[in-house]
DNA sequence: TAAACAACCGCAAACGTTTGCGGTAACGTT
DNA sequence: AACGTTACCGCAAACGTTTGCGGTTGTTTA
């Protein structure tokens, strides 16, 4: 058993014959402490190496500093950089993260925000998982602990809110397909009622708006578990039509990449005869070849602003906000959707 | 300022009529309580939405069901797949786990060390950040609390470890080159003493020397921190050399796919020509073309595993353990290193 | 010289929980 | 009738910290 003896207030005080107040106002610097007694105390606290128990601070003021999050699968790599982003904000306001994964469940979800608040966390991150229906547990957490949704959010929710800009992003997606002068633009999209998914579809509707092209749903397939495997298999329904598109807009890397890899295989040229787009800025997205025409969206800011914006609700203990703030994304044109006219040159195609 | 009342004993109690310690042992299922008094107690702490205040039990039992994990970068599928066996695993068991990164700083990795044990955490998890040279910081705090290595460790350090048999798993890895008939096997590694590197190096010398082949240091190369980057550059060199390889372990999924886009670019044949093999099975090793033949490290397993030691040790107070337990891995044959011969179909190729 | 004031420090309560110990009632045993 | 036993339950301490309040010096002011 290691556990070496724990250095409290109490030894301290013993030690140097004072009492535990002296010392405890001491190290923080009260102003009712002269400054001799305070260099002693702290020179003494150092050299027996005292750390506050934040345990027994914690449980007397009511805080804990750790802030819980959740997400609904940790390990999706879009999801590791809102993490990275949450934990390095987290550090630089002295904030530990706990973190939990709801596995895209909405019982364990509700489940882990009840242990999150029985542990005394000070705030939550939530982003939420994909069949939320019922969120009264969420309602009614809102009323006992300060609570932002991030990436996977819903307006049944009435707090702030941190998202990228779904249907914007989608927008700007589809119209440099229609830029690059194709006509017909297939989308593939989830069928559950994803917040993301429904957003972008609205994105895709309104840049065929603006330029006037028909919207055919025959062109317009839905998945219920969006990945590269459904890709795949709604690429050779996209095949078999008639008429064939001239682009894919899949709301996903692993769609669009499904996409092209069915595409290749039917020997069929990218991005001239069919172009690609996906979501995500994934990874894979400049392995697959061509690479990925994609949407990249900044996890990291993401992670950092709900981070900021939570603590800035667990400080101002007013009432519960409720704005949404959405994050820019940035359109990365690559080779499966533009090649370069002048010998522009891809450095892997 | 949202916070309801809280419910705590002691409300229970007053409305109640009973005591405290009544409340707390009928909550508790103690034997001196009457089932009567019980099903009270707890009929009426449902109601009330009783949740006990684990701070408050944590402070008094110097227990704090936190286990607290560090790693050197959140955002690698790998590192995911090792969080999610943690998280998993500590669900299942009853603790919470907070998450930190140490960016491979070992400066910020002693630091957190250091946080986490003033947090109260009730043991640490920890995969090493690269250049952990002074392990005196690891040292001291072994004294203090539960510490199991895991991933990223150290021979340096007195405690279990959990690893992946890095050795065994290269050796295979190239004695499957050898298989298939390549004779003259490149090598791509760190340069670092990462302990990982070091061992899968010793894994391709045993291999080679098994088989009777000549070690030729000429291509055997190193770089500092391995990626899809440097595979590319390094792999330039080999091409440039008199004698090419026949075939390239790149102790990395993403030098390995460095490797393939390189050779790809120079109409080299793979694997005929140039077989590659790489090592994680990462997301992208089945995006890029030929597949990557590569390691796949059960992530979740080696997470779970370590949890389950580290918790072991938190209740066996006895002295620190000492043993290194070691993970299987499996080695997945793709197309970058096999070509099936009968009318063998892959999928994408 | 007395009173007022400042500077410094200690007492004790409080946070919510668990638990050793002691106490009371009811019952059965001699 | 006196005693022992059992079945329940409450008192109070303890965990380590912070903080309102009051107390003790010593110094300044009237």
């Amino acid at each position: 058993m290691p556990k070496k003896s724990i250095v409290t207030l109490k030894k301290i005080a013993q030690e140097l014959n004072i009492s535990i107040s002296t010392v405890s106002r001491a190290l923080n610097d009260h102003p009712d402490i002269s400054s001799k007694t305070k260099i002693n105390v702290k020179n003494y606290a150092q050299k027996l190496n005292y750390v506050p128990n934040l345990f027994a601070r914690g449980f007397r003021a009511h805080k804990t500093n750790i802030i819980g999050v959740i997400v609904p699968n940790i390990s999706h790599y879009f999801t590791s950089t809102l993490l990275k982003g949450i934990l390095e904000e987290a550090e630089v306001h002295g904030y530990k993260v706990i973190i939990s994964e709801s596995i895209n469940n909405a019982k364990k979800q509700a489940d882990m925000l009840q242990t999150m608040n029985q542990f005394g966390v000070d705030g939550i991150l939530l982003s939420l998982a994909r069949k939320t229906q019922e969120v009264d547990i969420i309602l009614n957490m809102l009323e006992h602990i300060p609570l932002v949704l991030f990436d996977k959010v819903s307006t049944k929710v009435p707090c702030t809110q941190i998202v990228i800009d779904d249907e914007d992003a989608a927008f700007r997606a589809v119209e440099h397909l229609i830029h690059t002068g194709k006509k017909r633009i297939a989308l593939i999209k989830e069928t559950e009622n994803s917040s993301t998914s429904e957003k972008r579809y609205l994105g895709y509707l309104r840049a065929l708006n603006k330029y006037n092209l028909e919207v055919d749903e025959s062109i317009i397939l839905s998945t219920e578990d969006i990945s590269m495997l459904q890709g795949k298999r709604l690429t050779t329904i996209l095949l078999s039509l008639q008429n064939k598109p001239d682009a894919v807009f899949a709301i996903t890397d692993g769609a669009a990449i499904g996409v092209i890899k069915t595409l290749k295989k039917n020997n069929i040229k990218i991005p001239e005869e069919i172009a690609v787009v996906g979501f995500s800025n994934s990874s894979n997205s400049i392995i697959i070849e061509p690479k990925l025409t994609t949407i990249d969206q900044p996890g990291n800011k993401i992670g950092a602003v709900a981070l900021k914006y939570l603590i800035n609700e667990i400080n101002n203990e007013n009432q519960v906000s409720n704005k949404t703030i959405t994050i820019k994304t940035n359109l990365i044109v690559r080779g499966s959707s533009f090649k370069p006219l002048n010998g522009g040159y891809e450095s892997d195609f």
